[in-house]
Formats: structure tokens, C-alpha cells, sequence
DNA sequence: AATGAATGAGCTTTCATTCAT
DNA sequence: GATGAATGAAAGCTCATTCAT
């Protein structure tokens, strides 16, 4: 018993060596220049080595991009606390963006990437994204069963709280809020500003 | 003066050529596929030649989504011709969402993709995009004078229109909507739902 | 003594697990897929333990040749039954020539592959070879004590034999028949006639 | 013209440096340790030039293999002069097996490994043996006209003299010979013997 | 203006093998 | 006896870019 729970935890360890140094390469180098070799110079392994934890590129990072939704979870759990089911739905749309604005190679490989969805077979759905998904639309859920918001289909409400919100984060990370002339600080305010007002709007 | 603007003329048609030769490339083998020997090699010259007109690939990139936007601002003037401003902000969005779906690889170039955005200099902004942000923010300039709509600011406004309609395109291409249990179809119509909806809350 | 034997048993047992994995990945893969890892993996074994039976790859390879050679001996002494010495020299080539149509990856290693040949030491002869090559000769030598064949020394009218046969078989398996402009079937045809008329060559 | 035709000239000056390249690889180092990159480091280029000449590592053995056939060819045409049919065609023997065992790497490309048959088609039929296929054909026509030799069908007789030479020179290439207690020496001998017993055998 | 020729740098992946446990 | 973990070495191939002509 003991030592087959040691060895799978050592393979998970292991694994997260592995995710860790490729954070690790995508923070500090982008996602561009992380390469397998790349990431196992980083944690000093042989790039053969990762190919013991990883099928492929893909895999990896599929579970990198797991790591990464454990992350805005923690942050969701940690600052979208409101009893009130409006007040944490507003709760929720400032950390989403936050999260966004603040981890952007991140989020890019979160929600840009094509990569880490290649590991997802036809017919499957996206089981990384899932708890944070599910944490949006059982607030939504509370909200309408409340009467709280101008919308009475949780789906197409939890679609749309989400597409506001990665629309504004995805642009400005890839850098289409430069049609507008504004300073980087005034297009994080204009982002939390329609952010804010899509709240109202949606507020019944 | 005659010489010079045969020049200039014959200038721009080889890089018309080109820009067309990337577009099929794109197209016909998606972004991934499109590296300059393709192109070049589609449009019959050599790689060398690409160089003559285009500094490196992301000016070329950049040239190729400027084609793309022009392709846009057309759809706008040919399907948002209300006069109603509303009305024609409805036609705006309906026609954003229906070329993104329909145009994935050129959406990709146009909102997603980084390299056409590296030729930007710092502090300079986004001119390809430009036209097509005006068409939308002139809408939405005579929506607000004529309080059709619940916005007051027309930055915001539009910066929100946009983020909606661009963030429910975008999830589909990059494949998030896959965390909902949706057939393809399915995800087609929530998109279109989701903008009906948004335009039923911000209308005044 | 009794636990001696049974320490052999087994290991000849496992030896036996890695040959029979080997072969099954040799037919259903083909050569150039039989990796080590690839046979641990078939038997669920871990390639290290391979290691304690096989020196290396071309010991194992060895060991698999061998295993195909009892085939082929099973083969002829099924096949090539005749009392009449000429008569069962027939049965001999046409079972030869059979079997290497029909198991093609295994006279691959039997008869082309350098691999497990390296393992045989300078001055050493070729003991895998040795029953089958034996059956042909014995054969042969019958032959020629009664005059049925045109050859008066052994040997060499054993490797014409051989040789023919194994050409045929061979220049087929390489794929070195498409010189020749003729159908799958007239190929299978044309092997088989040349072995029947060199038979008719060799008569007394 | 003369610039069209030099650049002809140089690009097959360039393929032949390549091919040459590889032939030296082979012939030193033998086919498994035979790598584009070898060969790039050989002649001095970089990789990625051999790719400019040829698509991939099949067609360009695809093309060596030419080159060798070219040289049995040669060899041919010098040592198979006699003008009556039957002696022409022992001297073909002689020359096939002369030259496999003098050229074993280079046999082994052109009559034993797999790669260089990968360009060909299906249906197609493979060009690079043609010539000295029909040299030994059209020798083989003119035997049976002549009735020199046993055989009605030139097409039965060329493979089957064929397979003979080949199953001979296979066969010792590839080690087998060493099933027979014989030194290198004997083995030589043994080879010339059964081609003269076998021309021999097919006279009449 | 156009290009043929060339390349440095890089990629993902696979393999036979070793060794401490 | 068995293996999990690891790796050095190598493979084929592609790309954006440069430069002499």
C-alpha cells in the first residue's frame, strides 16, 4: 500500500515539476518560445524524460491548462464569496478580469490556444474549464431563481456574463484595444468600467 | 510623374498579389500552414521576392488583415444599411458574428493572432481596425443622441458591443465552448441568442 | 536438482513470453514498429526485464529467428513428407516459397535482416539456419545417390536450390518485382512457375 | 539559353555532390548510420540545402539507387560483349554476382532495402531497374530464339536466372551463407559454381 | 525587380539501454 | 526477479530570413 501510494505520488510530483517549469517558460518567455526541449532544460531533465509523463506536446499542455483553471478556481473560491447571488456574480466578473489582465500568457493558453484542445475527442466536452464554468452558472442559477437578473435562461446568461468578460480581456491582451486611442491605464479602466455597466444592465 | 505612379501602381498590384496568395493559403490550409514559402510558392515567385515588398512576415501579416478588414467594413455597408441607428447597431452585430463564424481563419488574423500586431509601434495605434471601430462607434454615437440605447458613454459602449459579439465568436473558434454539453448547432443558435438578448438589455 | 530445473523452466518460459510478443508484434506491426519497448508493453512486462534475458535487441532478434526456423521446420516435415527424394524436394521449394509469401515480416528476419546475425562470432556458424538447411540437404543428398537430379555435389546443388527459391521469395518481399510490368496475381504466378521449371531443370 | 542551361547544370551538379555524399556514407559507414545529416556534414551543406534538392531521405535514395543502377549498367555494357546470346548471358551472370559482392552497400540499396521503393506508386512500375532488366531480358530473347536454353518464356527465364544471381549474392550479403561450415573463401567459390552449374543446367 | 541557393536554429519524437531500488 | 525512472543520441524535417547575382 505504502509504497504504490509513494510511487504515484512521486509520478504526480514529478508531473508537476514538469507543469510548473512549463508556467515557468510560458511566463517568462511566452508561448511561442516554449519548446519541450525548452522546458526540460528548465526543470534539468532530458527531454525524453517528459515523454514518460506526456504522450505528446498536447497532453502537456492540456494539463497545464488544468493547473491554471485550479488557479482562477482558488481565486473565484477565495474572492467570489457574497451570499448575496448578484453581489458574488459582480464578484466574479472583477476576478475573471483581474485573473485575465494579470496572468496573460495564462490566459491565453486558458481560453486563445488552440493546442491544449487537441487532446479533447470529438463528441467530448472540455472537462478543464468545467468547475470554473460550474461555479459561474450556479450563481447565475441563484440569480434568476431570484428574480435578480434580466435573464431566464441560465445557459444563455452564463454564455453571455462570459463572452463580456473574455471579450474585454481577450482584446486587450491581444492587443486589439489599440483601435482606440487610449493610455494603458485608461483601457483597464474602460474594461472595468463596461464591465461594470453590463452588470447594471443585466440588473433587474 | 507618369513613371513614378506606374511605379507605385505596379508596386501595389504585386502586393495585392501576394496579400491574395496568403488569403487562399489561409483559407484553403488554415493559419498553421501558411508560412512564406507557401505563399510564395502559391503565387508563383520566389520567397526572395515576398522580402522586396514586405520587411518580414508580420508585415505581411498586418497587410493581409488590413485586406480582411476591408472585407468587413464591405459586409457592414452592405448589411447594416438601417436608418434607424438601433436598428442598424442589430444589423451590426448580426453581420460581426455571422462573418466570424463564417470566416474562422480570417476572424483568427483579424482579433486573435499576435504577429500582425508586432508591427505596431508603441504608442501608435491600430489602423487597420479603424474603420470598421468608426462604423460601429458612429452607430452607436446617434443611438446614444437619440437615447435608443442605455449607454451614455460611446467608448464604453462600444467597447462593450464589441466585446460581446467578439468574445461569443472567439469562444467558438477557440473551441471553449466545448465545456457545454452543446451539439454544433446547438452553440450556433446561443451564440445568435446571447446577442439578441444583449441588444433587448441595452435598448432603451 | 528440482529447484535448479525449475529455475531454468521458468526462465525459458519467460524467454518464451518475450519471443512469442516479439513475433506478435513482427506480424501485426512489421518490423520497423518492434521496438524493445514495444514487445514489454505487448507482453506487460517492463523493458528493463527483457534485459535480464537478452544481452540486447539482435540477441533477442536471434532468439525470434529461431523460434520462426522451428516453424518453417514444422512446415516442411508436414509438408514434405514423400518417400520419393525428388517428389519431397518438390514439397520442399513449394513449401519454402509458401511460406515466405504468406508470413512475409518473419522471412524478413529469417532470411534478410542483418540484425540478428550480428550476434554470431567470427568463425561461428549459423545454427537457426542449421535443421531447415539440413532437411534440404538430406533431401538433396537422396537425390543424387539415386540420379534424380542433374547435380553431382551436394552442396552445391543445395544452395542453387535454396538460392532460387530464396530469390524468388525475396526479390517479391523487397518489392523488386515491379520492374516488371505484371498484376499482384501474375507476380504469385510467375514465382511459382519459375520454381517448377527449375525443378524440371534439375531432373534426371 | 546558356544562363537556363548552366542553372540546369549546376542544380544537377548540386544532386550529384548529394548523391555521391551518400554513396560515400554508405559504402563507409553502411545504411543504418547513412542520415541526411551525415551526409549534409559529408559534403559540407546544411541539412536543410538536401531538402532543397530532394522532398525526403526516400527520394533521394530513390535517386542514389539510380546512380548504382547506372553502374551495373556500365559494368554490363563493358564485360557482356560477346555477340552470341548464351555466352553474353554467362557473362551477365558474372557480372551481377562481381558486382554484388564487391558492392554490398550499395547491392543492398538497390536490391534489399525497403526506403527507396516507398516513392514508387501504386500501379507504377519501378523505372530505376528498367535498363538492366532489359538488358538481361533482350540477351534472354535472343537465347530462346536461338533455342540456346531450356526455357520458352523470356519473361520465366529472366526471373529466374535473375532470382538465381540474386538469391546467391542475398544471401551471402546477408550473412546466411554462414549456415554452411565454409570459410569466406569457399563461400565465393560456391557462388560461382552454382551460377556455372545453373547456366549449365539451362543449355541445350 | 527578381531569385536561386543556402542556412542556422529549431522543432517533436523515438529508441536501445542502464541502474538504483 | 523485476522495474520505474531516466537519458544520450539521434532522427527527419520545416521555417524565416539573407545575399550574391
Amino acid at each position: 500500500m505504502g509504497i504504490n501510494e509513494r510511487k504515484v505520488r512521486e509520478r504526480n510530483e514529478m508531473r508537476q515539476r514538469i507543469i510548473q517549469g512549463a508556467i515557468h517558460m510560458f511566463m517568462t518567455e511566452g508561448y511561442e518560445k516554449t519548446s519541450i526541449r525548452n522546458i526540460a532544460e528548465k526543470i534539468e531533465y532530458s527531454p525524453a524524460t517528459i515523454y514518460l509523463y506526456y504522450k505528446d506536446k498536447d497532453e502537456l499542455l492540456y494539463d497545464v491548462q488544468k493547473e491554471a483553471f485550479q488557479g482562477l478556481l482558488v481565486e473565484f473560491q477565495a474572492r467570489a464569496t457574497a451570499t448575496d447571488p448578484f453581489e458574488r456574480l459582480t464578484q466574479i466578473c472583477q476576478t475573471y478580469v483581474r485573473f485575465g489582465l494579470t496572468n496573460q500568457e495564462m490566459y491565453n493558453l486558458m481560453f486563445i490556444l488552440k493546442a491544449p484542445m487537441n487532446v479533447i475527442e470529438e463528441q467530448e466536452y472540455w472537462k478543464n474549464g468545467d468547475d470554473c464554468f460550474a461555479f459561474l452558472t450556479t450563481c447565475i442559477h441563484e440569480c434568476i431563481q431570484l428574480k435578480q437578473i434580466r435573464y431566464d435562461n441560465v445557459m444563455i446568461a452564463a454564455l453571455s456574463v462570459w463572452s463580456m468578460a473574455h471579450g474585454l480581456v481577450s482584446l486587450d491582451i491581444c492587443c486589439r484595444m489599440k483601435v482606440m486611442e487610449m493610455e494603458e491605464e485608461g483601457v483597464v479602466h474602460a474594461i472595468t468600467a463596461s464591465v461594470n455597466e453590463y452588470l447594471k444592465l443585466i440588473k433587474n
